[in-house]
DNA sequence: AAAGCTTGGTGTATTTTGAACACAATACTA
DNA sequence: TAGTATTGTGTTCAAAATACACCAAGCTTT
């Protein structure tokens, strides 16, 4: 990953730039032809792989560097990104601890210390984002929630813990206005919630059931063109949906 | 709070013992005569109210943390304790930088840090907590939430936040195991919702739903003693709480 | 001791919501 | 023009939430 002189290099910065000890991590989920898909990168001549994370600025708050973080790898602003939880495994990195023990002196080596990493998870319109790799990274591309390739660390597990979130999630938020398109039709959002719960829905009940939250607009006219009769496009009322976001949307008590 | 050689050695054992920017504060809901409450800590000479809260170790993982902090403060174990939110504000600790940087400079001052902290709430029961001040609180005790002292940094935010959680929570897990004692009555159990909620429920409907999660065992004997009607006594069972914390009670897709 | 008050347990209509399904409409294909 | 796949809407039936009514038990009051 790094030579000597880059993690020399690194260190120095990271020392000066960053908080000890703290990191994030932001999983990315995207959709795209019915598939769930999160962002990874991928370590330049190696089978490794990476959630796109970064480290907190001595005086930045952490909302902050998680949006900064996530820009550097989608160029994605302004999206719903969501802390989740704090993973806190003492050992959870130790595979980066010896990475580079032979190289520096733990004393001198940033990654030789422990490191806690807040999980953040983001959801975006698959074809608004340019993935785009950093300069350790191979490639930074789309791997489907059913076949992830070999996440290192304990980043499968963070993947998963996000997941488990973003299902309970649905039980009482809005979904979708970041990983739809401007306009959609209601069978593409339907994919999108049958995607995330890995269940199907019955088509009908579900229109109803999405209309009733009063987030969607129907334009006049249909999406032309297609084969078969011609379905209504949808966009979010996004005064209406961001009031349901921090309002709920009912259940309970 | 400390005095300048209580600050030096404070700061000696913090340096070799925690890890630096991350601490933990824990806030300890109990239910008591109807009202819920929240554990401070009170500074000695000071109208300054903390919540309780410490720092991790540099080899623990951040739950063992929480619990080993909660249980100096209560002298609780085993119980039901979730991390919640991360606060990481830049300023959010300013107060406790510049509360001592005229002791020392701040290179030897531990406070001198910028923290990131770790939110965890718990639930117990008010009967069998014995809040017992460390050496630097004048008191451990618990507060209506109603009426909160002065808590200082932006441990008011924190509590609230807690309690949002708390509310959401209570829509998709049984809550009240942690609250209530041994053996409590149903109009008991129904006055915490009723007070988690800050709102009425209906007395039969709640009855016929709590029992419908099936998470309950009437005893045979009801409590006798008391004015008016004997009302039965129900207790958890604990297998299939758990699991419903596990598996949810329902709600959604 | 009987009436009355208060609290707790159970039942029952009514309304609302959710699940399952039938059918009509549209646009392409053959 | 019939056939097929897809989308939009309505209808039925069951389950669940809601709002009450009533009964039972224990104490108090007279």
């Amino acid at each position: 990953m790094f030579n000597k002189q880059e993690l020399i290099d690194f260190c120095e910065t990271a020392r000066s730039s960053y908080l000890d000890h703290i990191s994030i991590d932001c999983v990315v989920f995207g959709f795209h032809e019915g598939q769930l898909k999160v962002l990874g990168l991928k370590i330049k001549n190696e089978a490794s792989w990476y959630l796109p994370g970064g480290f907190v600025m001595k005086d930045e708050p952490i909302e902050m560097a998680a949006n900064r973080i996530l820009k550097e790898r989608t160029g994605l602003d302004e999206i719903f990104l969501q802390q989740f939880r704090v993973f806190g495994d003492p050992d959870r990195a130790r595979p980066h601890h010896d990475m580079y023990k032979d190289m520096l002196p733990p004393e001198e080596n940033w990654f030789s210390m422990r490191f806690l990493t807040i999980g953040y998870y983001a959801l975006v319109d698959f074809v608004n984002v340019n993935p785009t790799p950093d300069g350790h990274s191979e490639s930074c591309t789309w791997y489907d929630l059913t076949d992830l390739p070999d996440f290192k660390l304990d980043h499968a597990q963070i993947i998963k813990s996000a997941l488990d979130t973003l299902r309970l999630q649905l039980n009482y938020q809005p979904i979708g206005y970041n990983l739809m398109p401007k306009e959609f039709t209601m069978p593409e959002l339907q994919k999108l919630y049958e995607t995330i719960l890995d269940k199907k829905l019955d088509r009908r009940n579900f229109q109803r059931r999405i209309l009733g939250f009063g987030i969607l607009n129907r334009s006049e006219q249909p999406r032309k063109g297609g084969a078969h009769k011609a379905p209504y496009l949808y966009s979010f009322v996004l005064k209406n949906y961001q009031n349901a976001l921090k309002e709920g949307l009912k259940g309970g008590w």
